[in-house]
RNA sequence: CGGAGCGUAGCGCAGCCUGGUAGCGCGUUUGCUUCGGGAGCAAAAGGCCGUGGGUUCAAAUCCCACCGCUCCGACCA
């Protein structure tokens, strides 16, 4: 390929829209454009690295024995309805109707789709196990787009949906899968790291996430160096164990006028923050309930969920608040709330605690010197793990210090059970001709989002590093004088040879100067740099640089002895 | 959905406060000189100043509404 005829545009300066270093890159380096809020058209360059990335998810599937095929982006909202998800996904799913004002969804995911599809395929236990996947543009209405192709209204991703007979079968295609996404991952030189994951609607079922670790990633996980305990920190749990505190006077009423905060009451009473309790009313399944935790913690909604075995849990509205408690939010506490048979729960670390600060339920006042087992109907009960874990928090399995790190997801596995197949009645007959619920699992690989983790992870201040295996082109044939027809000669044979090894190659044979070519080859980030110039010519041969290596480890050769050397640089 | 900001040439921006012939840099085209880490000079093309309404002799500029985008927060199978 020559540069000159291959639509290549970059760009000397950061769009104004792109906050980190990959989405700039992105866009600099000629991959993608904006069309419109989260929706991006792949250039020609980007393209060809989004076709690697889906080539290496397919032979991998394809290596784990997962049957390809393509659903249909528009999905009937029967289907969704009959899960219950039509209404359950929310604002989260496009939905449109036809003509004949039937309705239909732009596929957010596709559980419905496949068990569909596998319940009129799949009648005997001989056909089991199957895994069966796909490749396709998939759509969601996010509240808020960002980061480029990291969090996009459209996105390609792998979704793989698996069927067996028996809880033992599905534990086999999970860690099937599980074993590919390594495989996926390490082939496109991401370091991608395994961790626990919540279930989300399914419960406790068993799903890991894979990311990649990186300051911009979205989410946060807790790691444990000490036993290798990995999980989101919506999952994440800690050893704590409860105070041992000693005994308190009777609490008492101080004045806090103006100050609803922990870090405003803290302040102004000058004690620290985790001498407070932390007092939030939420709503769950339509029920008030309070929320305690230690002043300097955050609530876990998803542990939350499991304690009180809801459906759904989010922060009360101020009305809600008053009537519970009868103060506003941030005079509110677990002492005499107006609502006396309010629920009250609280983090296990407050179990036994004296001594503690809390919202007096009444506007301007806390009370000081409380006892919580004296002072609070919790009782041992309304104890549990409900906070979002911390650096330095106890690793519940090995009892080491966990940190926190980020990292974007760029792919999940997960049991399933029977959720979706129960609901569709996807049944299979066993040998004994006895009909069976099939159990599923579901995977999946954001092939979009992962190009842009690849660039993440990475980059350097020039531009992009691409790892060989998902590079636009592998090498870049930088021809400093196109002008000069036997300097031409030797980059067009060199082209030649190394796409006769099935190496991708382009020649920059446009009529700039040799600091534009260097600039735009690091930019871009090509695996391997070529430079074919009269000058170097003279000085003995082509001179070969790896992109992640430094200028002093240039290579002179002999145009003849080049693509023996560059394929071994590749290598 | 709450808070903040921004819409002017393909990209990055100035001009707006204080209304009066639409500008700069990059990119593009042509010519000359350059030529190993984003060259110099000269010339040129390219804009319904987001949309609609209002105020005014006159609106990119002031006012109102709408649309779009971005950031922070909330939300996220």
């Amino acid at each position: 390929m020559k540069w000159s005829k291959s639509l290549i545009q970059t760009l000397r300066d950061n769009p104004q829209d792109a906050e980190i270093d990959s989405h700039k890159l992105l866009m600099r380096a000629g991959l993608a454009r904006k069309v419109a809020g989260g929706l991006y058209a792949y250039l020609p360059l980007g393209m060809r690295s989004l076709k690697k990335i889906q080539q290496i998810v397919r032979e991998e599937m394809d290596r784990a024995g997962a049957l390809e095929i393509v659903s249909p982006v528009l999905q009937p909202a029967e289907l969704w309805r009959t899960t219950g998800r039509w209404d359950t996904m929310g604002p989260n799913m496009f939905k449109l109707r036809d003509r004949g004002e039937h309705e239909f969804a732009l596929g957010p995911t596709a559980e419905e789709v496949f068990t569909d599809i596998a319940k009129g395929l799949i009648s005997s236990y001989r056909q089991l196990p199957v895994t069966i996947y796909q490749i396709q543009w998939k759509f969601r209405d996010e509240t808020r787009p960002r980061f480029g192709l990291m969090r996009s209204k459209e996105f390609l991703m792998k979704d793989a949906y698996s069927f067996d007979t028996d809880a033992e079968g599905a534990d086999r295609s999970y860690w099937n899968m599980y074993r590919a996404y390594e495989r996926i991952y390490a082939r496109c030189g991401l370091k991608a790291v395994p961790v626990q994951a919540d279930g989300g609607d399914m419960g406790d079922s068993m799903t890991h996430e894979f990311h990649v670790l990186a300051d911009a990633g979205e989410d946060g996980i807790a790691f444990c160096d000490g036993c290798g305990y990995a999980a989101n920190l919506e999952k994440a749990e800690r050893r704590a164990a409860p105070c041992a505190d000693a005994g308190c006077p009777a609490f008492e009423e101080v004045a806090t006028p103006d100050a609803r905060t922990i870090e405003e009451v803290a302040a102004f009473l000058k004690l620290p923050a985790d001498r407070f309790v932390k007092s939030l009313v939420y709503v769950a399944d339509g029920r008030p309930v309070m929320v305690c935790v230690p002043g300097d913690r955050d609530v876990n909604d998803v542990k939350l969920k499991r304690l009180l075995g809801a459906k759904s849990v989010a922060l009360a509205d101020f009305e809600t608040v008053l009537k519970a408690t009868g103060a506003n939010a941030g005079f509110v506490g677990p002492v005499k709330p107006a609502d006396a048979a309010l629920r009250v729960v609280a983090d296990v670390s407050l179990k036994g605690a004296t001594g503690r600060i809390v919202g007096a339920n009444k506007e301007g006042y806390h009370l000081k010197d409380v006892d919580l087992a004296r002072d609070t109907k919790l009782s041992d009960a309304d104890f549990a793990d409900l906070v979002v874990v911390q650096a330095g928090d106890v690793c519940p399995k090995c009892g080491k210090p966990m940190v926190i790190k980020r990292g974007i997801e760029v792919g999940q596995v997960f049991k399933l059970g029977t959720k979706y197949s129960a609901a569709f009645n996807a049944t299979y007959k066993n040998d004994k001709l006895e009909e069976h619920v099939m159990i599923m699992g579901c995977y999946g690989v954001g092939v979009s989002r992962t190009l842009q983790a690849v660039i993440e992870q990475s980059h350097d201040k020039d531009g992009i590093i691409w790892p060989a295996a998902v590079a636009p082109y592998q090498v870049c044939i930088c021809l400093l004088d196109p002008a000069e027809p036997e300097v031409a000669k030797v980059a067009d044979e060199l082209e030649s040879a190394l796409e006769a090894r099935g190496i991708d190659v382009i020649v920059d044979d446009r009529a700039e100067r040799p600091g534009v070519k260097f600039k735009d080859a690091d930019l871009i980030g090509f695996t391997v740099r070529v430079v074919v110039g009269a000058k170097g010519l003279a000085n003995g041969g082509v001179e070969i640089k790896r992109r992640d290596e430094d200028k002093s480890k240039t290579r002179v050769v002999a145009p003849a002895d080049a693509p023996a050397a560059i394929a071994e640089a590749l290598a």
